[in-house]
DNA sequence: CAGTGAGCGAGCTTCCGCTTGACTT
């Protein structure tokens, strides 16, 4: 028997303390909460102070009869989850539910996993802190009843299944209001002009400057007028100043910023990232991935300290530590760094060199010394213009910690990282003027949200935690609010002038712009429900609500507050617009009226429908004189809130006639999967690049040729005994048909050699799996 | 798998934060 249980909430972190602690310690995990509001119930008795109805999961219940018959058997149970408000719950309901009390149960902390923090924390126990176990029901409480009280109104309102609560609607609105952002942009232009000077030094040498105008001008006259003036000047250097600068490098890695940088360093999504920082953390290589900390423990500053030495000598290190900034934040574990700093790669899979990597430079920089710099400002006057040349350029003096590691910004603009030199010059001494050229340049719309920036931008405003970030973009995909998706760039004409020898030449050019890649895209009934929530629920809507509930919390934690009394102040109107929004009568749909149609006269409006957006030709009243409004489903792509006349129009123009085939007819319209060309009751997918409204008979017969073919590869082996039963070559390699029902066929089997026999049984055990699994579920 | 869009009502959905597997149709 053993007589001490630790119990801490991860099963990677238990491995390693038990290898910390002697033998008389058992080290177990929790996995997380063990007891959550009961989910199949509203959870919370609203009449009886909001008492919480906790429950022991299903996939829990093993967990928690294993800790359970441990418990009885030990002797001390030392409670280890971790030191913020959730781990403090964690802690409470496991004392609750293992039934521990007095002298048997001891709290314990520890901030680092190392043998003197573990024991150093056994011989300072404490008793659980029940203020801060509040602040997490509390929180929970909150949760439960903003979601599972707007989210029924979305149903009745808007659509069944939906979801709205404190994190996801909010982050929703922020991909909204973006989008809208954009919509409203108006692009400006501007002239923006640059010379290109040269200077000869003592030596006979040519170098060249480039400078910029301090002044833009708003059109190409104004731009033109500005060049004549110039067609006589000469150029004086008027004015060099040279400043030292530096550079710190950036706090290591929190699970937020590790997000942004994979994302813009590596292209990994975010719960991409999540998932290879697991496997990292569980093959003991990096510490914990899931922390608003950017803390390192004394060990880490140690290490990372002899290594720079090692790698670069003593003026490249410099020990510095860290405060987090972000609001909320509660610094239960380390900042994300790599477990032994001094091994630089590890083995493992290209994706995990590639992260830890990262986080290895990451760490090691912030332990480095500041890059020195020395910027320099030359100012170039026009002897026929008041308007003055600015050329700037950036010598890196000392590199510091820019030999190891740099952080990205989402803005990639035309700045290069690498170093401006400018030659050497002196006040007084005369340019010769080779080109000047002044091009129109555009403003800049904003660019929508990346996961990644997505995730900073709710860490800025306190909403979320690292361990929701991953899911948080999940769940608003998954309810159709936002898709994750590309634009393809849009082309404009800009115009530059260019004097040149003594001349003024213009010239047109096209430019791309506007391109996204894997970017957040609010969907209509994202905008639709957004709306709705805006108008009804404001309160919850407002970016400061978590905010301000979080100081809530923060009173409870320190006994200030109780914390139904909290619950019951916010529920009281909150409860009241729930109901007030049920008592308005019609749904929200978010319709717009987009004009008469110019054939009939008839309204055409667009908007939510039961299966999604819609095109509406007429109005349901005019139903009683025996016309029915007509009805067309919105294209991938279109939108509610951009969708023109025309396009609207156009769009009843479906299913299009395009000829006949084989003495069938063969038409092209749109469904669920997308546009398609049907002959003969066969469906054909149009491919990628074919137009709707452009494919003609050639086209149309040419695929449906193709899709002959395929089917007949198709097929790979047929039975005489069952018709019904086929091997067919599918997406995925082989598989087995039968009565409408797929089969997958194990690996090391080969298709060909199947028998009759053989698929039966396959068959057979694939469906005793899946009545298991759904079982399970 | 490729129609649909009236309205009613059965029975369903839903939150956020802690954790890791079990899943590949």
């Amino acid at each position: 028997m053993v007589e001490n249980l630790v119990i801490v909430e991860s099963p990677a972190k238990a491995k390693t303390i038990e290898k910390f602690l002697g033998k008389e310690f058992q080290v177990k995990s929790s996995f997380g909460h063990i007891r959550d509001l009961n989910k199949k119930e509203f959870g919370v008795d609203i009449k009886n102070d909001f008492k919480p109805d906790y429950i022991i999961s299903d996939d829990k219940k093993a967990v928690v009869k294993e800790l359970k018959s441990l418990a009885k058997e030990a002797k001390t149970v030392w409670l280890a989850s971790d030191e913020d408000r959730e781990g403090e719950a964690i802690a409470w309901h496991l004392a609750e539910v293992l039934e521990l009390e007095g002298e048997k149960v001891k709290r314990i902390v520890f901030h680092e996993i190392t043998k003197n923090a573990i024991l150093e924390a056994i011989n300072k126990p404490r008793l659980i802190n029940k203020s801060l176990v509040d602040a997490q029901q509390a929180r929970r409480v909150l949760d439960r009843l903003v979601g599972f009280e707007v989210s029924p109104v979305l149903w009745k309102k808007v659509k069944p299944q939906l979801s709205a609560g404190r994190v996801q609607s909010v982050a929703v609105r922020l991909i909204v209001e973006k989008e809208r952002e954009i919509i409203n942009f108006k692009t400006t232009s501007t002239y923006r002009v640059v010379g290109i000077f040269q200077i000869t030094d003592d030596q006979g040498n040519l170098s060249e400057i480039k400078a910029e105008l301090s002044k833009r001008f708003d059109n190409k006259a104004e731009a033109g007028a500005f060049l004549s003036k110039c067609l006589d000047a000469t150029y004086t250097v008027e004015n060099i100043v040279t400043k030292p600068a530096k550079r710190s490098p950036a706090p290591p890695f929190t699970t937020s910023t590790l997000q942004q940088e994979a994302s813009r360093k590596l292209g990994y999504s975010v719960s991409q990232t999540m998932s290879v920082a697991q496997r990292l953390y569980e093959a003991g290589k990096i510490t914990y991935m899931r922390t608003d900390s950017v803390n390192l423990s004394s060990l880490a500053l140690n290490t990372s300290h002899s290594k720079i030495v090692e790698l670069y000598g003593e003026k490249y290190s410099k020990t510095r530590q860290y405060k987090t900034s972000s609001k909320g934040a509660q610094e239960a574990h380390e900042a994300i760094r790599p477990t032994y700093i001094d091994k630089e790669t590890i083995s493992g899979t290209k994706q995990e060199q590639r992260l830890y990597d990262l986080i290895w430079k990451r760490t090691v920089a912030s332990q480095m010394s500041d890059a020195l710099l020395e910027k320099t400002t030359i100012t170039i006057g026009i002897s026929t213009a008041e308007e003055k040349y600015i050329a700037s350029g950036e010598v890196i003096k000392f590199d510091g910690f820019l030999k190891v590691y740099t952080e990205s910004t989402d803005e990639d603009d035309e700045k290069k990282n690498g170093q401006n030199i400018l030659p050497p010059v002196t006040e007084g001494s005369k340019l010769k003027c080779n080109e000047i050229v002044a091009a129109q340049r555009f403003t800049v719309r904003p660019s929508r949200y990346t996961e990644a920036s997505l995730v900073k931008k709710l860490e800025e405003q306190g909403i979320g935690r690292p361990s929701t970030y991953a899911p948080i973009i999940t769940t608003i995909q998954n309810r159709g609010y936002v898709v994750k998706g590309d634009k393809p760039g849009e082309t404009r004409k800009f115009v530059t002038l260019t004097l040149k020898n003594g001349n003024i030449g213009e010239k047109t050019n096209t430019e791309t712009f506007g391109q996204e890649k894997s970017k957040l895209f609010p969907t209509d009934i994202g905008m639709v429900v957004t709306d709705f929530l805006m108008k009804s629920f404001n309160p919850i809507m407002d970016y400061n609500f978590t905010a301000r509930v979080e100081e809530q919390f923060d009173d409870i934690a320190d006994g200030g507050l109780v914390w139904n009394k909290m619950i019951g102040g916010f529920y009281k109107p909150f409860h009241k617009l729930v109901e007030e929004s049920l008592q308005v009568s019609e749904k929200a749909n978010g319709e717009r009226i987009l004009g008469p149609d110019p054939e009939s006269g008839k309204q055409v409006s667009v908007k939510i429908g039961r299966y999604g957006p819609l095109v509406q030709l007429g109005e349901t009243t005019d139903g009683e004189n025996g016309d029915k409004p007509k009805f067309a489903s919105l294209q991938p792509g279109q939108s509610i809130e951009t969708i023109t006349l025309d396009e609207a129009i156009s769009l009843f123009k479906l299913p299009r006639e395009i000829g006949d085939y084989e003495g069938k007819k063969v038409s092209v319209s749109v469904g669920r999967f997308g546009p398609y060309i049907r002959h003969d009751n066969k469906f054909i997918s149009l491919g990628k690049n074919d137009d709707l409204f452009a494919v003609d008979l050639n086209r149309a017969v040419e695929l449906i040729e193709a899709k002959r073919e395929k089917d007949r590869n198709a097929i790979i082996k047929v039975f005489e005994e069952d018709a019904d039963l086929k091997i067919l070559n599918g997406r995925w390699g082989p598989y087995i048909s039968f009565k409408k029902k797929n089969y997958k066929i194990p690996k090391g089997t080969k298709a060909e050699e199947l028998d009759y026999n053989g698929c039966l049984k396959l068959i057979e055990s694939s469906q005793k799996t899946s009545t298991k699994a759904k079982r399970k579920k």
